[in-house]
DNA sequence: ACCTTGAATCGAAGTCGATCGATACAAGCA
DNA sequence: TGCTTGTATCGATCGACTTCGATTCAAGGT
């Protein structure tokens, strides 16, 4: 583990939360820091992996479990296990001869706060159907 | 335009709403076509496009207003709206010579509801440090 | 020490995606 | 009609991504 480059997003200065993506026009390196963990989402098997991760009571999930439920090879599933990780959208731990996944809902709160519009939003026109 | 693929993702038959992510498993369908819509937030030049088209005042941006913002040829950008389009999170009307792009909010909203975990998460451990 | 099982890493192969220049299309104006 | 400007499409290039088999590493058990 040398030069891996994890993500951390901007940590919101004291005062301040969550600039919003709809809100304002949002700086470069906020749009890579950003694409690179909505990039780790936009791949079935990751959504999967991550939904089985974070919908499983007990909040952990081995990777033994995990790696049968797709007609994948496991270093394949690794792969992309490893990606999630690096996008700090869950974290692993090994115990004894098995490693457990479990989400970082740090992460997702975060997409779903900068997803989300300030309420009165004003919305030009209600539904006025476009190309 | 023949063969395009938009997403539509989902429709929440009539009473349940919003599946989640994070609370169920998530069927391959839905994985497949909700990694379509992250996919195309996956890319730092989409990720500030979406955020200009979504927090101009007047909900609406003309091409020629976004694509100066970039070091990017017109076809580049170009193509870029074309994916957030099919997408289903921008829609485009053409109004004389340019062409106006506009959030469509449904989309966004969506997602930030899949992202949110339903209030009172058991959450393993407090924030015991993991790899 | 050796072997077995679970998981990660390492190349390699094939596919997908971002970008460009050239070109086509749309709309207004001379 | 032709010219000009704004936008979309086309075809090609090049790098990134997904996937695999083979291998390596980690931990236990014999």
């Amino acid at each position: 583990m040398s030069n891996q480059e994890f993500v951390v997003l901007g940590q919101d200065g004291p005062g301040g939360c969550c600039p919003g993506l709809l809100t304002a026009p949002l700086a470069e390196d906020q749009a890579v820091e950003l694409a690179k963990v909505f990039k780790a989402l936009g791949d079935p098997v990751r959504l999967r992996l991550l939904s089985m991760i974070a919908s499983r009571a007990g909040g952990e999930v081995c990777v033994c479990d995990l790696t049968p439920a797709f007609d994948l090879s496991q270093p394949t599933i690794s792969h992309h296990l490893k990606l999630l990780r690096e996008a700090g959208l869950i974290a692993s731990e090994r115990r004894g001869t098995w490693v457990y996944y479990r989400l970082l809902p740090e992460m997702t709160d975060r997409l779903a706060a900068i997803l989300t519009r300030p309420a009165g939003e004003p919305l030009p026109e209600p539904t006025e159907a476009l190309s």
